[in-house]
DNA sequence: GCCTGGCACTTTCCCTCGGAGAGTGCTAAC
DNA sequence: GTTAGCACTCTCCGAGGGAAAGTGCCAGGC
């Protein structure tokens, strides 16, 4: 659909439009458009050009007598070829950098805080996601027995990414063994990335003494569960009141499945940073979205990368929300997680 | 108070009119009592005796001409002498037990598993919160250097409990001396309950050489945190949804508050395993909670045991619940946590 | 003397109705 | 092509009225 044949006047239309539906949140009239806006235009001509914008499908009417809304399709022309940057206030800046520059010596931590501010400044939800470690450089490998048939497993990666798995052998290990399967480990493994371990395990473990087999097997197991970045405790979340306020969430239902999905932390971590794969700031309206709960939802994401390994922050909103405003937001805050993580 | 001298007929009436009440969540009239529970007398009887345990201040009324609604104070008499224990069918055990006692290396998926599954057999919404290390016996430390100046702290309890905090160090620390401090530590602290060692370890410390002074530091200031129960991480939400149906919730402003509680972890840390403290189900209605935000929920709650540390686990809800079925199941969760936690 | 049926009274709930307000869409004039 | 005017539509809100539910009290009965 190529709408770049909107006239100019259509264009400043839909614009005045969705800006003023985005603050208050009331279907909005001719006679806003044309006042508030000043663009030197009569109502009735706001009118008829509303007409044509909603032949086109970019906006709708509640019911007859009502002014129009954006739909989906609005709001995405509007996000792709009409919204200028919003530049953050100082005092915004300001408040989302303290947070995030605090020290911290746990990634956990930092995005856990990230969520929180984000969420405090945005009045949204926001959704942050531990960095992939797939592609993370692994610096060394730890096997420590904590009981008898305990074993943790730690696996560090380039610029102080931990990850942590606890196992249960079958039967007891001894620390001896324990030890040198570890230094077998670093030797054969070190400085490739995790998804590279995954991929060419069996392979490259494929000559050591069978006297470790059992551990390597152990061990294999667990990268599974170490390289999940879907796993709840690698997301976090900030801000769930917010969403309780909006009043597109006064519909029980809406609000009800909404809530379902975050408590389905598996799938809101997938779908977030599925959209963290690509670079820079990326932006999901309503209909767009995969899962149907969230179909009145939009969602603005960046990645952020710690060092070679990346991870997503989002921002979860209904439909109506400041894109201009977010995506700085969300970008700003992705370049602060950025240089935080990778120093 | 003493309600000991409450008559037979004024008790009977009163456990009706609780029992209609948590199932329908109406007020309650006369009619409904004198039928529904054959007690054999007439409505009109039942209406003095209304007024009667009104006078008491054990139920009120909406308005003029709306049945009956039973107070906290109510709500207390019948947990405390009315309620009798109300068994778990054989399916809700089922499938409690099979999702607890499936097998998990970690703790903390044990506790999320549990969260969920007593959320869904409850439909209410459950806390679980970590077992709390101060009383846990210390097995083993550990310090694993992962980057260059970050080291990783493990400390292994009894009963396979691990907890790990990492610190950030000012200079870079060598393997060896790292190392070295472990075993000093291993040396002088296992066996201590973690507790102990928080209370005394200045002075077990005191005598080292002062070259590992700075780490042995470190490692101090690590364990506020490696004992702090409170932490997020320590603690499982499950089915924030059920409380959305609730009716009770209508009322957007309660839902506000309650979800906002429910965000700030570590107060809702606090409060639930401040009930935890002592043996066996505790049960808090109404205005007895301490923050004001929850005034309209009861919280179940029992401890569990890890071997010797305890943890606790809750289940929250309107007042109006069934206190009876909830503290079973609770019992028996926590029952079998500690049985899976302890073997 | 306690229990009960009867009855008047109160309050909510729900439905309807009508007027005010907002906004549209069309048309005719500029 | 733009605008003013106007009839029309639809929602929103408050008033009014009847039904339903439940109480509180009183007088009579076992």
């Amino acid at each position: 659909m190529a709408f770049e044949n909107l006239s100019e006047r259509e264009r400043l239309v839909l614009r005045s439009l969705i800006n003023h539906y985005i603050t208050t949140a009331e279907p909005v009239g001719s006679r806003a458009v044309a006042q508030k806006y000043r663009l030197g235009i009569s109502p009735a001509t706001v009118r008829s050009t509303m007409q044509d914008l909603e032949e086109m499908g970019l906006i709708t009417h509640p019911h007859t007598s009502a002014g129009r809304v954006p739909t989906d399709k609005g709001y995405r022309l509007y996000v792709d070829s009409m919204m200028g940057p919003e530049a953050l206030t100082a005092s915004e800046e300001d408040r989302i950098r303290r947070e995030i520059c605090a020290d911290y010596a746990a990634v956990e931590d930092i995005l856990e805080q990230t969520a929180t501010v984000l969420a405090t400044v945005s009045k949204q939800l926001v959704v942050t996601i531990a960095p992939r470690f797939d592609k993370g450089v692994l610096n060394s490998v730890n096997l420590i027995p904590v009981a008898e048939k305990k074993i943790l497993v730690i696996l560090a990666v380039k610029h102080g990414l931990v990850r942590t798995v606890l196992l249960e052998a079958e039967s007891s290990v001894d620390v001896k063994s324990l030890e040198k399967t570890a230094d077998v480990l670093n030797e054969k493994l070190s400085g490739l990335t995790l998804g590279e371990i995954k991929e060419s395990i069996d392979l490259r473990l494929k000559e050591t003494s069978p006297a470790d087999a059992r551990l390597i097997k152990l061990f294999l197991d667990s990268t599974d569960s170490l390289l999940d970045f879907t796993e709840p405790d690698q997301m976090h979340l900030g801000g769930t009141t917010n969403i309780v306020d909006q009043p597109e969430f006064r519909d029980r239902e809406k609000l009800r499945s909404l809530i379902e999905v975050l408590e389905e932390k598996k799938l809101l971590a997938e779908l977030v940073s599925a959209k963290g794969i690509k670079e820079g700031i990326s932006i999901t309206i309503g209909k767009e979205m995969e899962r149907g709960e969230m179909q009145s939802c939009s969602l603005v994401t960046s990645p952020y990368r710690a060092g070679k390994v990346r991870g997503t922050i989002g921002i979860i909103g209904p439909t109506r929300m400041r894109y201009s405003k977010l995506a700085s937001m969300v970008e700003y805050a992705a370049k602060l997680l950025s240089d935080v993580l990778s120093r």
